[in-house]
DNA sequence: ACTATTTCCTGGATGC
DNA sequence: TGCATCCAGGAAATAG
């Protein structure tokens, strides 16, 4: 369930920690691993390398790595090749930690990286749903648009000649990255649209009115540290507060925060989908 | 070219 | 108390 603001807080948490920091090893754990490059790819391309920086591309963290100079000779334009990215995928129960070298290695722990200053980067997902990958490339490109610097006429475009739920396309990660179940129906509820309005019955207005929602709803979260439902903590152990700002998202029932008619809950493309059907047509 | 459905995975909650 | 079943969800794969 980290989403945008979850994984924003998170690798704004580990930048300050790690960047800098010079991988000296690197532990992968046992058979099914939540790997999306091959283990050895992955070992080779991270250790020796220093950590330039992190970031955060839709739900995806991205380290920029400044690999080692090989002391062989090298061609004259080899600049491209001194720079990789590890990029971590949380899925569901994903966690990064920066852990003392003598901390319990918790279980579900996937992958430990010995860091020169003494400190271990380590990946924990009991559910097995985050991965790992590297680009060696380092121009790794996460696909869709960031909701959070596209600009009007980029997001309208986005939901030209589609006919399915505007639910299902606001958490196709092709077209806006970041946005997940959470921040969709938060984002539906302020635009005061139903989650399973057919993209193409919706008006330019209504677009628009989407647009800002999904701004702010992500905005908002990200200034309270993302939503902890479930287990969520970020990068310093520490909780967001932006559940306390749901609106509709797991209020099933309760009352509607503007009108008092009880929210709903519906399955659409196998996610739960919270609205208040007075609010949102 | 889209869209809908299924699959992966485990811990916590629920039911009997 | 104990055991079975269900549910949560991102993204990739599969099917239509």
């Amino acid at each position: 369930m980290p989403e945008l603001p979850e994984v924003e807080t998170i690798a704004r948490g580990l930048a300050t920690r790690v960047i800098g920091d010079v991988i000296e090893s690197v532990w992968l754990g046992q058979k099914p691993e939540p790997l999306k490059s091959p283990a050895a790819e992955i070992a080779r391309t991270l250790e020796g390398s220093r950590i330039r920086a992190v970031h955060r591309m839709g739900k995806h963290i991205v380290f920029d790595l400044e690999r080692p100079k090989t002391s062989k000779r090298r061609k004259a334009e080899t600049d491209d090749n001194s720079s990789a990215q590890w990029i971590v995928h949380l899925g569901m129960s994903g966690r990064l930690q920066v852990s003392e070298t003598n901390a319990e290695v918790v279980k579900h722990t996937h992958a430990i990286l010995k860091l020169k200053s003494g400190l271990e980067l380590r990946f924990v997902d009991p559910r097995r749903f985050g991965r790992l990958s590297v680009a060696t490339t380092g121009n790794f490109d996460a696909g869709g648009v960031e909701p959070l610097e596209v600009e009007l006429e980029k997001f309208t475009a986005l939901f030209r000649g589609r006919k399915g739920p505007i639910k299902s396309a606001l958490l196709n990660q092709k077209l806006l990255r970041g946005v997940g179940n959470i921040y969709a129906d938060e984002s539906l509820f302020r635009a005061g649209i139903r989650p399973r309005r057919r993209v193409n019955t919706i008006s330019r207005e209504q677009l628009r009115r989407l647009y800002l929602a999904v701004r702010e709803v992500l905005t908002e979260a990200i200034a309270l540290g993302g939503s902890s439902i479930s287990d969520y903590v970020d990068a310093d152990g520490e909780e967001g507060f932006f559940q306390l700002k749901h609106r509709v998202y797991g209020r099933e029932g309760d009352p509607c925060l503007v009108c008092k008619t009880p929210i709903k809950r519906i399955v659409i493309a196998g996610r739960s989908s919270h609205y208040c059907p007075k609010c949102q047509r």
